[in-house]
DNA sequence: AACTCAATGACAGTTCTGTGACACCGCCTC
DNA sequence: GAGGCGGTGTCACAGAACTGTCATTGAGTT
């Protein structure tokens, strides 16, 4: 389960480097120098952060961040900006395309390492090992445990999985698509219905010990927690 | 729900061009060179903005403005117009002629889509997932959730529909005809009347909990917010 | 008063969701 | 290898929620 990082980077030199560097940090780390081929490949295997230098050819990272951010599935993959000294300009538009972070050339890959760790936490709780709450609701993925309340919950795989994608997004509505590929994968061809099969089993199993029930159904749309 | 383009340019190349960028974005495009078929276009499935070339066949580009502001199922549709270098006359006329926005040629796509997303922002927070607020009433898109002085309120799906129609559009009077086809669809053979049930049934929901009546009806017209 | 248009209540039909049942699968134990 | 077991995906059905239409009442205009 090693967190995917996507390295948008056209000088050669800095992306080896990059790579390099967070390889050794444990990263499973995908890499092109180019803004089309990484939307191609966001699409395809969607990272779960993205380094995105600002200058780059065929696509400008403004561009790129603002694609992403389209993109249902991507819309809330973390993107770190690397911008070079005095970019103010940019960097504003960047923050406001909807970049998490930025970093300043030149940097330290440390430095890049903490900020990436830094949004990570911040917006992917559930890969820095994080414990979730919402509520009375405690999701442990590390340890891959559930509470309510303080009392333990037990829930099987799939239930654990759909229940952590919803508390990465606590409020949002999910359609059962969204849910499908979100939970299943995205070449799963699953009945959309099996959805509300186990929801109804979550369901179950988060209210067992008793509470109001903490998801939400939306007529036509879909399921939100909270 | 992805949001629809009208592109009006007779330059078959660039024409081209803009409809691969923008389709790329995710924007369903429609496309024409001629200004006179450009009003058909509008007139029939009204697309959420218009990318309008200044000097085009048939029909100039602010004569094509004109009309379309005219139209009033037309007049909110935010229009970027492109326009030669240097007509710095005519880019006046056009912003007084209801153009939102005009980019200079040569430009590039990724500017022009930029600028479309600036306008979009503006004109359709619902489609950039804001929350849109009018008085005391809320309505959070994402979370598929409304407001009316803090206190939560139920809506069924087709009144969520209204209302968010409703609520991009403030204050403007809309006919039973332009909400059946905003709220139901293009292709809907809903009676019109139909219309005044659903308005009575948002009402009932969106005053239940006292405050005045949100909703004003305009007699042989149809209805508004506010 | 006559006329036009909107509000309302009732209702039948449709769509959508919750649920229980069931077959299947991979895994483990015996 | 048989049998038990937890976990899953599908299905069918029932109930709930939602919707469109219509007839009637009511309000506004001329």
């Amino acid at each position: 389960m090693a967190p995917t990082l996507l390295i948008v980077e056209d000088d050669p030199a800095l992306a080896e480097l990059l790579v390099w560097s967070f390889e050794a940090e444990g990263y499973k780390v995908l890499q092109t120098p180019d803004g089309e081929e990484a939307l191609l490949i966001a699409a395809e295997t969607p990272p779960d952060a993205i380094i995105l230098d600002w200058m780059i050819e065929q696509l400008s990272g403004i561009e790129v961040c603002r694609r992403l951010r389209r993109h249902p599935e991507l819309a809330s993959v973390p993107i770190i900006m690397l911008t070079a000294r005095g970019e103010e300009e940019d960097r504003i538009r960047g923050l406001e395309t909807g970049a998490d972070d930025y970093v300043t050339k030149p940097f330290s890959p440390r430095e890049l390492i903490a900020r990436l760790a830094a949004v990570m936490r911040r917006t992917r709780p559930a890969l820095a090992g994080q414990t979730m709450r919402f509520e009375d609701l405690e999701l442990d993925p590390v340890a891959h445990r559930v509470r309510r309340d303080g009392k333990e919950i037990a829930l099987g795989p799939t239930e654990f999985r759909l229940l952590q994608h919803f508390m990465e997004r606590p409020g949002r509505v999910l359609s059962r698509g969204q849910l499908v590929t979100g939970v299943w994968g995205h070449d799963s061809d699953i009945e959309e219905r099996t959805v509300d099969v186990q929801v109804k089993r979550l369901r179950a199993a988060i209210n067992s010990t008793g509470g109001r029930d903490m998801i939400r159904t939306v007529r036509s749309a879909g399921y939100s927690l909270g």
